[in-house]
DNA sequence: ATGCTATGTAGCATTAATGCAACATTTGCA
DNA sequence: TGCAAATGTTGCATTAATGCTACATAGCAT
């Protein structure tokens, strides 16, 4: 009735966070507070060992000033935008 | 330690996926089919007894041809778009 | 009326997403 | 060098999202 195996789920959604958080000058732990999360939510996220919630996307787009699609894929995303 | 109380979370997300869904001829049975999720799943987003993950959201746009701002939104939607 | 199709609802099981604590590692800087 | 901040990683608990079954209801044909 219990695993502690979380962490690593099926379908892969790429992502931009971490591009788009040190271009603004945010540490981790600054964006997880703007967002309202745990700091390591974020490292999760960014390096995409699982997706985030639509309403949790729709928060951190918010906070970067970016698209959900600009942000988030079903596709890998190319070098430089 | 338990209760069977499921279907209501905190957070909402408003969302088109009716109005679209509608407006392409679609029931939610052949809108499932091409998204992959149980028809029910379907019904409740429709509902707003629950937000997709972003995973299901970006794979109904896509079936919807809308962009996922367009569909999803924590604000409530205006009459008509 | 009968029947069929689309939809609403209820339960319960399973899994992914998140919180949280603890500790290792890396990096920059005084 | 060493310290401190930022990040990586593990483990476990809790909750939301989804699957799935079953049944009720509503509308629309024939």
């Amino acid at each position: 009735m219990l695993l502690g195996m979380s962490r690593n789920p099926e379908e892969p959604v790429y992502n931009r966070i971490e591009e788009a958080r040190t271009t603004l000058g945010l540490t981790r732990q600054e964006l997880a507070d703007k967002v309202g999360v745990h700091y390591q939510t974020i490292g999760y996220l960014e390096r995409e060992e699982y997706s985030p919630s639509l309403v949790l996307a729709l928060r951190i787009a918010k906070a970067l000033n970016q698209e959900v699609s600009e942000l988030f894929s079903q596709t890998p995303f190319k070098k430089g935008k």
